[in-house]
DNA sequence: GTTCTAATTTAGACATGTCTAAAAATATAT
DNA sequence: ATATATTTTTAGACATGTCTAAATTAGAAC
């Protein structure tokens, strides 16, 4: 259908379209594909020529609803990959993010929908993503790094930012892991620094841990 | 490490070199990977460039100690990736082909592994061909048409030859599946059809289904 | 509004892998 | 052993996706 560069592109835009407010830049996509702007110029070209995105010369582009389906695709098999690699292969969530850019580009839908059902229609993937589904809708959640939360909020953690080994340990020796419930029982305005509870069990977390978790509020 | 062409060059030759006698032929890989014999001769010395596979211009290539490993490990993985999507995702003997066609090309040892212990080490895939261990080591044994056999032999069905799913589901009825033990009792010479016992219960093969199923001879 | 700077595009080049058409080498037939 | 047919290679072209360097445009500064 689309080659490797053309999907690589179309995923890149998607995910700068979600960030910025206006239209996403050349030298923004240039940077995230660690390519140069030419090279992304010419691209954007061949993609605007394809209706997958909208482009007016030195105005930068945005995608439409045909270039939005196909990169929502392609991030469905991203995710669903990822969770394929955690629960099934026993990867840790930091070492499957490379494996799944490989694997996203299999071209076959009989094969997405069948991974998505072999592994229980997942909802979100190991880094706390949402998994699109074979229809392109996103269940979008509010995703907060811990760090950010004031004393008294309750929030699920739903992931983790660049984790080492020796960090997954230490969180699970806390007995935090996704789906556990954490409750910010005081913020320390000048350090940083959180006390939370784990369940019942208080925790000090340190300001650079306290942003290397993903969690979602509970209202 | 080799480009997506490179590997299918390689993995092209090796089955070739499995079957003739002699050095592999420039129209013979061509024909094999269905393209020209001009666009074989460029790759091919990219190859011997490589130290992939030894080239005398004219006298066809065969392939060095590093050819043959990575072809193993390249069909290494499009068998193990056969065995994942019949035993994991459902899917049918001949409905496989293509897609391990792509997934042969991710590029991680780790997955490799890993797949192969989360599918319990298989030894041979849908087809009844055999899996080379990450060593490259591969169990070899005498693949047949069961068409093939004399009155009197006995084997087990390792496979089928182009299954069309009303086949798979003919033989299904009939008790006939990977591991299925035949012996024929009779084969017409004229028509060469076979009488053969599934087990206990004798069964009528025409030689179009004979020649359709694949098995390996008990001694 | 003109000028400057930063972003973007164009022009031309290169690598990969393919092709066609022509040339060269090998194999076959008599 | 020579002519003929087949196979293989070469030469030159093209598509894709990238790059560098130069030219152009937009946006900000004054």
């Amino acid at each position: 259908m689309y080659s490797l560069s053309e999907e690589n592109y179309l995923k890149a835009i998607y995910h700068l379209e979600q960030q910025a407010t206006a239209e996403v830049s050349t030298n923004a996509i240039a940077e995230r594909m660690q390519t140069k702007a030419s090279s992304v110029t010419d691209m954007i070209k061949k993609l605007a020529d394809k209706d997958l995105l909208t482009y007016k010369k030195y105005k930068g582009v945005s995608l439409t609803e045909s270039g939005t389906r196909t990169a929502l695709r392609i991030i469905r098999k991203h995710r669903l990959w990822e969770v394929f690699l955690v629960e099934k292969l026993q990867f840790k969530w930091h070492q499957v993010h490379d494996l799944a850019e490989q694997l996203e580009h299999i071209q076959s839908q009989e094969l997405v929908n069948r991974l998505d059902d072999f592994l229980g229609n997942p909802q979100y993937d190991p880094h706390g993503d949402p998994i699109p589904d074979s229809d392109g809708n996103i269940k979008r959640r509010n995703k907060k790094l811990l760090g950010q939360l004031q004393a008294n909020q309750s929030a699920t953690c739903i992931g983790v930012k660049s984790a080492s080994d020796d960090f997954l340990k230490y969180l699970s020796k806390n007995n935090i892991g996704i789906g556990s419930k954490l409750h910010v029982v005081e913020a320390e305005p000048f350090t940083g620094a959180l006390t939370v509870k784990v369940g019942e069990v208080p925790l000090f977390l340190t300001q650079e841990i306290a942003n290397s978790i993903y969690v979602t509020l509970i209202e």
